[in-house]
DNA sequence: TTGACAGGCTAACGACGTTAGCCTATGATC
DNA sequence: GATCATAGGCTAACGTCGTTAGCCTGTCAA
């Protein structure tokens, strides 16, 4: 399980990428500064830059770690007896949940790749090709499941809506070309 | 049609918007600054506050634009014949891929509702609604739409994804559900 | 003729990411 | 034991950002 190996972080590494995941669950991407954080740290801003060469490095460590997280989870609820595809959407619906602002951190906007580990995003993302004979059906339900992810946290659906409903019905959809 | 309505712009705003829209497409977020508008439009950057009280309001405009454009051609593909359902998915992933910016501004992170005409936003969704006879099954439709618009633009599918395919897949699921 | 106002302008503020350059404590090397 | 590199702090400052305060000018109605 290569991709999932602890980071090659060093300890205060460690502890500033906690502090700012922190900060960033608690205030969102704009309470998330270098000064900020360096506060919670107990140092200054500029210091900040002895452990990582500017802030888009923090936020990389911090969308590795999501990419661990994820896929830890995946790989433990496809473990699990029951319904695999219902089990997996119900999951990803509540990583989403539990923490929106590394979610759309993770997921939003074009990726840096050269900035985190090489396989780890292919690695969190292979569960759910696990579900499917073929690789494009089962892109197509990840798109599913992102779209309701980030539609729901972002709250862009009618507030009149029956969001479990709509969860199963899009399951539904999925579940005739689903291999399980 | 109400919610198509022309906005009530001045004209000095419309071509403030207009030069906005271009930058956006152009240069992407980053290069929409309030310098960069103005000096655009020959004027200083604290002369645009005559015009619009913050940046959010120029972007709130530029949104309102984006969902009369979507909901203009919705509408008008609806009208054709042929297969709706493929139409308008084809419909939506154009509209993403011919305006990537001005997608992700429309579509991305919270919505200030109070900035923008009221109706506008359910006006721009509804035509989705209409394939469906089950609201929750039409809103699952539009994440699965989202989800793959966004990634696409966002570049989150591996290389090797044949998306023209991963599209067609995900209709197909759909498909068994709609109502025309 | 006056005066409101639309729409420009300059100067400046505070917050941001970041850089340059300095200082000190630790710990290995001669 | 003296020396010296390095790790990891610091202050000062830069340029960019959105934004505000306050001023000035041209147009046009009263």
């Amino acid at each position: 399980m290569v991709s999932s190996a602890p980071e090659a972080l060093t300890a205060r590494q460690q502890q500033i990428v906690d502090v700012a995941a922190t900060i960033l669950e608690a205030e969102g991407p704009n309470g998330l500064t270098m000064r900020r954080l360096a506060s919670e740290l107990g140092i200054k801003a500029p210091s900040l830059y002895k452990h990582f060469p500017d802030k888009s490095a923090v936020e990389a460590a911090l969308i590795e770690r999501g990419f661990r997280i994820w896929g830890e989870r995946a790989r433990q609820v496809l473990a699990e007896p029951g319904d695999r595809l219902a089990n997996l959407a119900s999951a990803y619906r509540s990583i989403a949940r539990d923490r929106p602002y590394l979610y759309r951190l993770l997921t939003t906007g074009a990726l840096d790749r050269s900035r985190i580990a090489p396989g780890l995003e292919a690695w969190s993302g292979a569960p759910i090709g696990e579900l499917f004979i073929d690789g494009e059906t089962a892109r197509a339900f990840w798109a599913f499941l992102h779209g309701m992810a980030i539609l729901e946290i972002d709250r862009r659906f009618p507030p009149s809506s029956d969001l479990d409903r709509a969860w199963s019905n899009g399951l539904a959809a999925f579940r005739a070309l689903s291999s399980s």
